[in-house]
DNA sequence: CGCAGAATTGATACATCTCAAGCTGGGTGG
DNA sequence: CCACCCAGCTTGAGATGTATCAATTCTGCG
């Protein structure tokens, strides 16, 4: 069953949650406007595939709310989470047809979704639009190479306090709070897909876990709210600088 | 002592051999009489730092021949390699002042570099620029996720079929040979790069290739001279489609 | 209540790391 | 020209971290 169909009006973009983290983050409201009449919303509940790897890709769009997975996945089976998808993310890529990576709902979602042809048309003729997209690509690239960091060389344990600094950091970065001292969150995945992300075997993430909290590391309300007492204690057990690094 | 001076000189960019592949690929002359005023050759040797990480970068550049590393390493000293810069490759980044990694010339190495502020101000009165180093930055995110795969999900032979077949097959489209049965390649990397480069130990990286010539699935002459038979059974030994993936 | 998906925990197997010894080939100085 | 040297590499034996296989135990929900 369809979630709320909010999905299918296209409210304003001045009201937009993203508008100022986006791809659209430095267009104008002309150029806004031109976007408003290629643009379409689509809704996904948890769980769902939003495009399969290799399928022909229609369209681009940015995550409103809700998250996502991209991921890769052998012949065998084994499969690498290769990109988690926050409000603000950029889907897809222009200049391509196909999709290169599996986008999974981890949560119900909503994207802002922009028909590829004119949305490749804008970016030739509107520079704010592959400028911002340059920027946030070359961001990507920075996480993408800092977690090559955690899977090629972490420990189990260090890979687990890595991902929840991540986490932990995002979330605090949202709520505009301080990265410091004591940290809550919710964990927005399953112990698998923490494991996907982290190419270890589920049952090693609940071990890790269990022992983080077990040396007062981290604490538990449920499986999934998580409370960290000391986030530089985090960050050392993640083997990161204390300091929280120079690139954030 | 210094390679020869060719490196002060600045040939003209018309005569250039990665004119086609750089960052400066789709400008014209014009705008490469622009790029010509801020552009300057540097030469380096081998084993020689480029940048180290965290330093201040006054310069982005391309890299024009030779082969330079990428990477990041933890207090304890742990390292990985997060990127293998090859002619044409771009190093630096727009809007930052810090280089984020260590960038080793691995052979001897020319750059042609740009001082970054006069660099910066042509990125955005000339889309030519931006929109090529867009085109470069995904493909170099879509580099890291397949290594993000290799990195977290694949075994030590695997790995090692992997980056063999990555070097084959640059190697043969740089002579535009075809990518089908017989392969023939110098490996530019010492075992403890490749050991970088694979989250591997170097010792694990000497028994898996010993393996593989073992097994028939490549031959050395010496160390770093590589025949690969059938290029389709290193494939399936990467544990790949054998027929490389559709987005090569 | 009881089921199903998610998570934990245990016992064992195995891949890779670690430590250590020796090899190889190209360069250098006697 | 030979002997030596040394970085790069190979190989071995044992230690260790993580995967695998197999029960349970949670937790939310119909």
């Amino acid at each position: 069953m369809l979630t709320h169909d909010l999905s299918l009006a296209t409210p304003d973009c001045s009201g937009c949650p993203i508008r100022h983290r986006a791809v659209c983050a430095r267009c104008d409201s002309d150029e806004l406007a031109l976007l408003e009449e290629i643009k379409y919303y689509r809704s996904f509940e948890a769980g769902q595939t939003v495009i399969w790897s290799g399928d022909r890709m229609d369209f681009v769009g940015s995550v409103v709310s809700g998250i996502a997975t991209l991921t890769q996945t052998m012949e065998d089976g084994r499969t690498q989470m290769v990109g988690l998808l926050l409000p603000s993310d950029f889907v897809g890529r222009p200049g391509r047809d196909g999709a290169a990576y599996d986008v999974v709902a981890t949560s119900d979602l909503v994207m802002c979704c922009f028909r590829k042809k004119p949305f490749e048309q804008m970016m030739e003729t509107t520079p704010h639009i592959a400028q911002r997209l340059l920027q946030m690509t070359l961001d990507e690239l920075d996480a993408a190479r800092e977690w090559m960091l955690v899977l090629g060389r972490k420990t189990a344990r260090e890979k687990i306090a890595s991902l929840l600094a991540i986490i932990g950091r995002r979330d605090a970065s949202i709520q505009s709070t301080s990265v410091q001292g004591r940290i809550v969150f919710d964990l927005p995945l399953t112990r698998e897909a923490m494991a996907d992300y982290l190419g270890l075997t589920l049952e090693t993430v609940s071990r890790q876990v269990s022992a983080l909290k077990r040396d007062g590391v981290i604490e538990l309300q449920g499986k999934r709210h998580v409370t960290v007492p000391d986030f530089s204690r985090l960050l050392e057990e993640a083997g990161d600088d204390a300091d929280g690094g120079l690139l954030v």
